[in-house]
DNA sequence: ATTAACGTTGACGCTCGCGTCACCTTATGA
DNA sequence: TCATAAGGTGACGCGAGCGTCAACGTTAAT
């Protein structure tokens, strides 16, 4: 029932049930069976139980900190086979360090694109409070056409402007 | 071949071709049925082929710059239907306002997710790089488990720095 | 008359990261 | 002995926004 111990020397547990870990990082079983699936993981089998190794659970670990910060599972999946097969610690770290230096490009590019965005939405919002202000004060009544006309005039303005 | 013609009164095209409007706002054939097909457009028809008016174009102005600010197709159609249905110009301009807000709010927010991944991803980069310049003076021999283990003392030791 | 360009309607594919069944197995305790 | 919990394996769904065929129809120009 209990895969936990503690050895004399100080180590802690040695393995862990998929519940376990799915707790322990609130993650849910579902997710660690994927992760298996697509390589990030490989737990070993009692009978058909999946039984997670201090290894196993040391990748998760990067695994679910490297998808707070944007990696995709396959960024991953290509880190943690580094890990693996590389045993130079130097060519590890300087694969990791690409890595993120990477990530941080592609952060930065989605964080533009995101000003820009947030830019555009703050015009328009001017934009539409100053439509606001000017119409305010009449009734201002029109069919649907009408309507819309004033919306097309509108975005054709924004040609000017643009 | 040519639908576009000038009025006397100097009003331009009157209608438009599915290829016309794409090579215009440079978009696919198929994004502008795919949006029809969301009931974003509703160009008629001549025998089988579509007919766009100066209306279809207008919106597709609203479709495509909504897009660039990260509006969604949903969004953008409840926001046409709006303008469509309503005959009431504050009111839709007030929706419009409404939208706009909201998405402001959720750029935000997705700014701010972004920019903490990168203060984390700037944080393991220093880790990376302070670890590598210890390394380096030594050459550093180490089997594979070897190399595994310091990458998986180095993630637990991450839960102090975390 | 022929060919090329342009058009049409499905319909399936793809990416990502799982959620959500449905149904079967194994271990454990009362 | 039997119920319960914990585990397992497929397999389909989803949401977004189209891309990419396939297979066919229409139009215009040479």
């Amino acid at each position: 029932m209990d895969q936990s111990f503690e050895k004399s020397d100080g180590t802690r547990q040695r393995t862990y049930t998929i519940s376990q870990l799915s707790r322990e990082f609130d993650v849910t079983p579902r997710a660690l069976r994927f992760y298996e699936d697509k390589g990030l993981l490989s737990p070993t089998r009692s009978g058909m139980k999946r039984i997670y190794s201090v290894r196993d659970r040391a990748r998760l670990k990067i695994v679910l900190s490297g998808r707070k910060v944007g990696f995709s599972l396959n960024d991953l999946r290509e880190v943690l086979d580094l890990y693996d097969l590389d045993d130079n610690q130097r060519a590890q770290l300087r694969a990791a360090h690409k890595k993120h230096k990477q990530q941080i490009e592609v952060l930065n590019q989605q964080r533009l694109e995101i000003e820009e965005s947030l830019a555009a939405l703050h015009e328009g919002v001017a934009w539409i409070e100053e439509k606001l202000s000017r119409i305010e004060p009449g009734p201002g009544e029109a069919d649907s056409m009408r309507a819309y006309d004033a919306v097309a005039r509108a975005t054709l303005q924004d040609d000017d402007h643009d």
